[in-house]
DNA sequence: GGTAGGATGGGCT
DNA sequence: GCCCATCCTACCC
């Protein structure tokens, strides 16, 4: 199978930072396109302030306190999607933000839709920007991505992917946790203009 | 190379 | 009414 097979409910059903580290690596796919987990974010259940599901189960979150294996997609500053994948077993909340990818397969129908972006770097380097590439929207939310069309596979021949940990971007609460995971030496994680054709 | 500011709408107080 | 888990443009070195 292409990418290998789909990630099991299993592998979802883990700790949040578990999740989020496991991702990476890990091919995103829907329709014909599809991109490499390079860069996730953790947001905890409990005491972490930056999550959503801090202020309990309201009509928004109730996708993260469900069962794992599935999207929670919210619209964010009345203009972009984030994509978050659930962890933990049904009941505790704890998602994991996808940041960036690097893209493997439809470059072109990813460009067409993120007709801004010059280079494949800028295809997906954003939670916002993967979402418009991959044709990902707030109808996905609740989506099991162990059944598809929205599915994570397992990606091929890759043995475990040397990670950097920083903190997370964009927020104000709990800003200095170490819940940003990031595939090392990748250009295609998010926080950078680099263009070129590697990274150092 | 860099950054400041604006777009834009849903969720929650 | 305020706050955003963002991105792009304009403008300035």
């Amino acid at each position: 199978m292409l990418f290998g097979r789909i990630l099991p409910r299993s592998f979802y059903a883990r700790s949040t930072v578990e999740v989020a580290r496991g991702l990476l690596g890990k091919v995103l796919v829907h329709g014909p396109t599809a991109g490499i987990i390079v860069e996730t974010e953790a947001y905890l259940g409990g005491e972490d302030l930056a999550a959503h599901s801090a202020r309990g189960l309201t009509g928004r979150t109730r996708v993260i306190f469900g069962p794992p294996g599935h999207a929670y997609v919210y619209l964010i500053y009345g203009m972009y999607e984030c994509l978050n994948l659930v962890a933990e077993r049904d009941g505790r909340p704890g998602c994991v933000l996808i940041r960036a990818l690097q893209p493997v397969s439809g470059l072109e129908l990813m460009h067409a839709r993120r007709p801004g972006a010059r280079q494949p770097e800028q295809f997906a380097n954003g939670p916002g920007k993967l979402t418009l590439a991959l044709g990902i929207t707030r109808a996905h939310n609740g989506a099991d991505v162990t059944r598809g069309p929205l599915v994570v596979r397992q990606g091929e021949g890759a043995g475990p992917v040397e990670i950097v940990v920083t903190p997370r971007i964009g927020i104000t609460r709990a800003a200095e946790l170490p819940l940003r995971f990031l595939i090392a030496r990748n250009g295609f994680v998010s926080g950078t203009r680099y263009n070129g054709p590697s990274l150092r």
